[in-house]
DNA sequence: AAAAACAATGTAATCGGTTACATTGATGCA
DNA sequence: TGCATCAATGTAACCGATTACATTGTTTTT
């Protein structure tokens, strides 16, 4: 039941007859400490069983080595890429993480904002929530020099780097493709113009319209959560309008296979009488039939990317300030939804 | 660029002329200081920006608050649905989280266990990973005294509890309910039984099969690791077989998922010539045709569970020796892909 | 051979809280 | 009035690292 005592460097510098500098800085492998000091003590500390106390260090140095990642939800299969992206530099740098969700909304966003805060993250990695209107609980770590980066649900903000696609030009090739399905009266789902993604997705869609001189009709924008609930409710607005939309392009997958399957259950044929294309190339979209065209863009590497340049900064090695944004590819995947003219044999 | 100077109790004390002593119990709303100085030193605190430092805390106390997490992938509904339940517990009560997964190798698994151990988490709430033969790197925790709780993948262990669904009923109920649309050749479709929920699984699908006076039959036994990719890989392995099976029990909805894309594009009907049910209820189970059937447990309850479990014990409230394992209700949830016989009408 | 340079190690202050024990002043009671 | 009691606050040791600066002994230089 009692907590056996811990060994520090106190225990090892006595056993060995030398001070704790010495201990300390063979631990640390600093090169003024002569090889052979080194190793009785390397060897001493693995037979006592020491273990490195943090908090003493944190405390001295006044860094925990510690970031703090705030995202929309876990539950996402892209979410979760992005942090197994991250958690694989992080471990590699020493870097621990605290991931939490705001389940979008902007009152938990700000409530893990304070712990993050109080718990005195070197650095952030925010991807925000759908609802989150101004991000001053924000401002307490640019006040105090943490670094922040945002990814994928980013925001403008001149002291922080963003990492994320270029949303407008994959939502203008989404539509663009539909346009040369020959769609003519395409529908777009997507959420509440706040989060950068949909205000870009929104505006490469508009711009292919124009582009292809096709009018841009308010009643073909649907704006939801992007639910899977929500596509069925808006299989329920489409199936209202007049003359029936020839595609939908949804902000994401999850949503548009509610949407798609609503519609199959009214009788509409896919892509025959609506094509679809989504976003986010989600496992589920090669599950709904038929497969879903999509967008598909490298979570993982977004993970890498963003930790990188966080870690980076914080170890000094290149300064954040001068980048404002990392652009990553991404790209088309056309599937059977989309499909009216079939052109090449699969 | 330079940090700006933290405010500690010292600067309080100072401005107040109190000692540190005072601040320090005032902060924590010790009821020994008068109200009248706790209020001076809340308003001062809170005017001057302090915030609490952690880390003199773990360092006096010898305890961090943090719970560490370790779970074979995020990116599953189930597990992330998990860590919510998990993480509105731990928040609640003042405890941060460390989150890393295993990747389904017990070597990452290791890595993460030491990680925690440095960062001397308070407690550890663990599901394993696939391939953990041996729990040994879990030995430092017990000799230390840091409580340990297993969820859902668990292990048998004197020291620890475990929080997990009857997994043996659950595939019992599952394969009668295949036996009684009068299935006779089910195959059985789960992972290599290390983990304690394919064993019980599979335990439960051969108590069926005994209690319906039906033979169990090594080669209708498919062990992969459950992957999208393996379920379709199976689906040719059954396609080999003959006569063709006429159900499969598959240990999870991806798999479960996968095998029946594969088996639907070689013109096997689902379920007339081969009924399907799953496990998990993942979102998948519904954008499937025909939906799947599966067995629904309560993801977010288990991570409550689990979390106010350790954390009782931590403050002491309640010892989990005397607990050895939780159970949760778990259900079979009937979908159309297990129906051959139409009951009732949808 | 004395001085300078250097390698290796030691001393002690510091980070910001917690808390056992000590002190102070006011109140209660005989 | 004198002593016990108690509420409120203070003093100082402690948690375990880091590191600037000091010290020691050895080697190199002249």
């Amino acid at each position: 039941m009692t907590k056996p005592k811990e060994v520090t460097i106190y225990d090892l510098a006595r056993k060995l007859n030398v001070s704790i500098a010495t201990v300390s800085r063979a631990l640390k492998d600093d090169p003024v400490v002569s090889k052979k000091t080194k190793k009785k003590i390397f060897d001493l500390a693995e037979e006592m069983g020491y273990r490195y106390n943090h908090f003493a260090r944190n405390l001295r140095e006044q860094r925990t080595y510690t970031i703090g990642v705030i995202v929309p939800r876990l539950n996402s299969y892209f979410m979760s890429t992005v942090i197994a992206g991250i958690e694989s530099v992080a471990n590699n740098e020493g870097y621990t993480l605290i991931i939490s969700q705001s389940s979008e909304t902007a009152g938990k966003e700000i409530t893990n904002a304070k712990t993050m805060f109080n718990n005195r993250v070197d650095g952030m990695l925010v991807s925000l929530a759908y609802d989150t209107d101004d991000i001053s609980h924000f401002d307490q770590f640019i006040k105090k020099n943490i670094p922040l980066i945002f990814f994928d649900r980013v925001t403008d903000h001149p002291e922080c780097t963003s990492v994320l696609i270029d949303n407008r030009k994959s939502a203008y090739e989404a539509t663009s493709h539909l346009i040369a399905q020959g769609c003519r009266h395409i529908v777009h789902i997507t959420a509440t113009p706040k989060r950068n993604v949909y205000i870009d997705r929104l505006a490469g869609y508009k711009q292919a319209l124009a582009d292809h001189q096709l009018p841009f009709d308010e009643k073909y924008l649907l704006i939801n959560n992007l639910s899977q609930e929500a596509g069925v409710q808006a299989a329920a607005t489409i199936l209202q309008m007049n003359p029936l939309p020839d595609a939908v392009f949804a902000a994401n997958d999850n949503c548009a296979v509610g949407c798609m399957m609503a519609l199959k259950k009214a009788g509409i044929r896919i892509p025959a009488d609506i094509a679809f294309v989504g976003f986010n190339n989600d496992p589920v979209s090669t599950v709904i039939e038929p497969n879903l065209t999509t967008i598909n863009y490298p979570g993982y590497k977004m993970g890498e990317m963003a930790a990188a340049s966080l870690i980076n900064h914080l170890n000094g090695v290149n300064s954040i300030d001068a980048t404002n944004t990392i652009l990553l590819r991404s790209e088309l995947i056309i599937r059977a939804s989309s499909q009216k003219i079939i052109s090449d044999s699969e």
